[in-house]
DNA sequence: AAGTTGTACAACCTCTAAGTTGTATGTAGG
DNA sequence: CCTACATACAACTTAGAGGTTGTACAACTT
């Protein structure tokens, strides 16, 4: 993934409102007035943030009939996943190798 | 982790600066120039973007001599991938349902 | 055809993030 | 001590995020 799609992801998902919208999402799909009720935000700041999230990829929209309802993308929260695991990896693996060393440095077996 | 917290982390992670400060520090402790260095940025605005990270305790820091050296800190970073694939499994299950039940309804296997 | 409903667009406000320059502080070394 | 170096603090600028209100438009309802 390229790095302003990273970007995107984390910084979409570095806003309450919007994680709160995403775990809505993920017990079913919903249109925007729908996302915007249980929010003291109105319609318009509600679609604001979908559009963030749907430049991010996190989620797409279709249409049905007057209403555009919003269902959840996997892949970018994967990706977005991945980068961290991949780091926490490295140094995990540093933290493991500086324990290795203490505890030899200790000598415990 | 409290609401905030992930606010934090996912925030700074939004930053490509700072992401290329932790893959940096990923590969071992360095100090402020050090970590200025690569990036065409001032030793302030690089001191800024590690006390976003140090905030959101991405890294922890230690005084040796005159230098402030810096090192990852990975707990949060687990707890930002956490969140992560909590909410990607919940929905990961809800398309698994719904392959399931598309499928029935071809009258797959 | 007329009205209502769901969503999007535009203009605006305010606050904060990210950068700058300039300066202060603490520690090391001559 | 004095100087040089590593970092931090303060004040400022600029751009963008997140919110608002007002309005436009397309699609159902009657």
């Amino acid at each position: 993934m390229a790095t302003d799609e990273l970007t995107e992801v984390f910084a979409a998902l570095a806003d309450p409102t919007r994680r709160a919208i995403l775990e809505r999402l993920a017990r079913g799909d919903a249109t925007v007035n729908q996302l915007a009720e249980p929010f003291a935000l109105t319609q318009q700041a509600v679609s604001k943030h979908l559009k963030v999230l749907e430049k991010a990829r996190l989620i797409s929209r279709t249409r049905a009939g007057r209403s555009r309802p919003c269902a959840l993308d996997a892949v970018r929260l994967d990706e977005a996943a991945a980068w961290i695991a991949e780091h926490r990896r490295v140094w995990a693996d540093r933290y493991d190798r500086l324990d290795a060393h203490l505890t030899a440095l200790r000598g415990d077996s």
